[in-house]
DNA sequence: TGCACTTTTAACAATTTTGTTAAACAATTA
DNA sequence: TAATTGTTTAACAAAATTGTTAAAAGTGCA
């Protein structure tokens, strides 16, 4: 009988693994290192989860919904559109955040494999297309309104996701170009939920 | 002595070993994939070149001169400060297009091996730092002068390069969610180094 | 305690991947 | 043509990585 809570191994392994897995990616991961990270033997892990594969997916599935399920609940919301933009801000930059890897290594990992989205996309039930189209359609409709500047609905949504996301994906590159420590791109990064939002709605704003 | 023209060979394995270098990245490449594209005997990968670790090498110094050699041009011209973002966003957009895996390539790279960056940075002797202090003054100045919005030149620097190159990076799950193909992906992009411009112009102007 | 069960490990085996070597082949030229 | 050089391959060797197994160590309980 499957217990609720999992056993101090497994989830020692299960954190390891994720570490090695979201900084090295599935190619770059060593089975050893995360043995390794977690303290124990290397057969361990293979006691607890299959294989190699079996482990990347687990830990996979969890990254994938951490890194959209957010996303896609802001674009269900009844907000403005301009509320919207905001909570996408402040939500992709916070989570972002607190798990710096997670961005990049999702990323990486589809480009690998781009089924895996679908894959993913389906077990964890949601529809990634309709939750765009009804958000481009929302543009379209504030467009016709008036209420903002006329815009391709497809730019401004890769626009928004860009200025979140893609700071965290060269993270490494900015902090050394700009000279910056750890503090000092969180710092940023914090201040970034009001400049970006301000800086995107002045972009589209009549 | 060294002729200046490679021969065929060496050619041939050098382009295989950048699509698979490319797509894979180091640790996910492998040298039998690199013969097979270049239709080759495994062992004159070695002939060629010494060993896996040599070929990367010479691939990611291309590579990342191609990423950041015109960026940094751009940079050092003594155009205004809107024409400098035109510049940059063209320039982005045309090289991104014309080489699907670049920028994910490099930026993961890099992220594997951060002082990748100071490394090969020296050896094609440019100082980014420099360049991106330079651009940052300028914008400080365009704001005291009136000419653009109040903005911290980190953060229009980071949403300029942003928008430019994030779509590029996401290219397979941007194009899954907004279900296009290769050509409408293509299409938009080129549309993009226009509608990418007017957006942050209107995002800086005062 | 001793039995049944789970967890952990060391040692081993298999597989994958990289790197080497000696010989075949091709081209060039004395 | 035969000697020389450079190119290519098949076969082999070495290293790295993953996966398995049998036994040891730990745990709870009749």
């Amino acid at each position: 009988m499957q217990g609720a809570e999992p056993k101090p191994s497994e989830e020692l392994i299960l954190n390891a693994a994720v570490k090695v897995f979201t900084r090295k990616g599935y190619a770059g991961a060593r089975m050893e290192e995360i043995a390794k990270e977690a303290g124990i033997n290397r057969a361990l892990l293979h006691y607890y989860f299959r294989d190699k594969e079996t482990m990347f997916n687990i830990i996979f599935e969890t990254k994938f919904k951490e890194f959209f399920t957010g996303m896609f609940g802001v674009f269900q919301s009844n907000a403005s559109l301009t509320e919207k933009i905001r909570s996408i801000i402040d939500h992709e930059i916070t989570v972002l955040s607190k798990h710096p890897d997670l961005a990049r290594f999702v990323i990486m990992e589809i480009a690998q494999q781009p089924d895996r989205l679908i894959q993913f996309g389906q077990k964890l039930g949601f529809n990634p297309r309709m939750m765009l189209q009804n958000f481009q359609k929302e543009i379209q409709q504030n467009v016709q309104e008036g209420k903002i500047r006329p815009i391709d609905g497809r730019q401004l949504l890769m626009n928004i996701i860009s200025i979140c996301i893609y700071p965290f994906v060269a993270k490494s590159i900015i902090k050394t170009m700009m000279q910056m420590d750890e503090n000092t791109f969180s710092d940023l990064m914090e201040k970034r939920k009001k400049d970006a939002y301000e800086f995107i709605i002045n972009a589209i704003k009549p």
